[in-house]
DNA sequence: TCGCTCGGTGAACGGTGTTTACACAGTTGA
DNA sequence: TCAACTGTGTAAACACCGTTCACCGAGCGA
């Protein structure tokens, strides 16, 4: 298993060690406060070092991000632990909520990832904040998805003008999950599903970045109320069965 | 009128020509371009100059911020001008796809003014882009809670966590309606009103900033039918009449 | 043991925000 | 009219930044 010689362990370690404290300065003291020789200063080297990890400090700053999603992901899987598997929308809902939480208490690395403007990413390999998000929601929604007595998505038709790119979506959901060992049904994953997917992640995206960035239209003491009430009419909506009132699971208050 | 002294006109003329400059690097070259040194090089003088006329470069930014959002307001107030003002949903939608258009051609400047964490508002004075917005979407909003006929919200109950601050949104909302010189009725602000405010602005504020930032969970090849859906739900949510088609008014194919 | 790669250094270049001391025009007041 | 003052600009300097370059030494593989 250990096939890394010595030096390659250091030099993980190292590059582990880069990202953590400019990582740390990211939270500390935001974005502009990540400075190679900051960063260089803290662990008792010097700045030009730090090229013989990453090509310039955008470099470090991608995998940075990378870093972040990784962790985001660490933080809403485990949510799903605690919600039984024949509790769909209550899955759907502890990740939604655990994904709030996670932005407030990070709103520095929540920016840096989901608020940044495209990069032109030079070619081959896709962004990798939209891809390890994706994964995480994917993954939930592939539970919700193989347990059809659950979601019964209105039979709205889909926009014309949608269809192409949502079959082409669907054919990379069920790679995703295939990959994770979900099969899906052949008939199961209907557009109106995937067209779903998207109205949630415009809500809880758009509510999440106002509140992290303070620009409701007036200050609002306490925005979960508002939260939890989108949550709720996403699942009316979506055609959740209403009874279950998905475990709110004890919000920790603010 | 023109109590302006020589001085002070030539003052003003110096800081509108900064704030311009640094508005054109910030469009050009993003947010990081904007350089008290860049600025001071495109006006052939010293940066130290400009601290004549700005306590720090974050200061500069700031007003930068609240000409973007005088000008977004000059390009929302207009797109009012071409719907009758008996069609009240018309003309929600042409400032909702107003501003769409205007996020999109103008990418750095939506970044900068609703994309930035909370600055820390030093205690008097609020938040100068809330408030600029606020500004333009009260006005429309204002019209359409004026024809009583046109807007009928469904009785859903409100939250009750969020009742008292959308009642003292609601007595900001009369005060500025007011300032507008728009009596509104006493019975007609239902609190009902008010909280589907929020629901626009957040679906809104979440589709555009993730269409900006190209954070979709996957690559959509075009979002506008996408919006378009959602202008129509979320009429409908709103208990608009769905009878008038809301005259898309030939939106430009991209 | 020889040589080579890897990870580090220090110096340097050009850029940045910001402060300071200074100069000088234009306005103001006696 | 002439002095004082105010506003606007400068140059120099400080501390910091990303990045490049030449160099160097320890440790590894042959």
């Amino acid at each position: 298993m250990t096939e890394a010689t010595r030096r390659e362990r250091l030099r993980a370690d190292t590059e582990r060690d880069i990202r953590a404290t400019a990582r740390a300065l990211l939270v500390g003291q935001g974005r502009d406060a990540v400075t190679l020789r900051a960063i260089a200063r803290e662990l008792g080297i010097t700045a030009p070092a730090l090229y013989r990890y990453y090509d310039s400090r955008e470099a470090l700053l991608r995998a940075v991000c990378e870093d972040i999603c990784a962790d985001l992901d660490a933080e809403l899987t485990p949510a799903l632990r605690g919600v039984s598997a024949h509790d769909p929308l209550g899955r759907v809902f502890a990740v939604c909520r655990a994904f709030r939480r996670w932005a407030l208490a990070h709103p520095q690395e929540f920016e840096l990832v989901f608020a940044s403007p495209e990069e032109e990413s030079v070619g081959l390999g896709r962004r990798p904040a939209q891809d390890r998000f994706g994964g995480v929601f994917i993954h939930v929604i592939g539970h919700v998805l193989v347990a059809p007595e659950a979601f019964v998505p209105t039979t709205d038709e889909v926009p014309a003008e949608l269809h192409d790119d949502l079959v082409a979506y669907r054919e990379r959901l069920r790679e995703s999950l295939a990959e994770a060992g979900i099969q899906v049904p052949n008939g199961l994953l209907e557009l109106d599903g995937v067209y779903f997917i998207l109205k949630w992640w415009v809500r809880l995206y758009g509510h999440i970045a106002l509140e992290v960035f303070g620009r409701f239209p007036f200050p609002l003491r306490d925005a979960e109320p508002l939260f939890e009430r989108m949550l709720t009419e996403l699942a009316v909506e979506s055609g959740f069965p209403t009874g279950t009132p998905a475990t709110p699971e004890a919000p920790e208050s603010r």
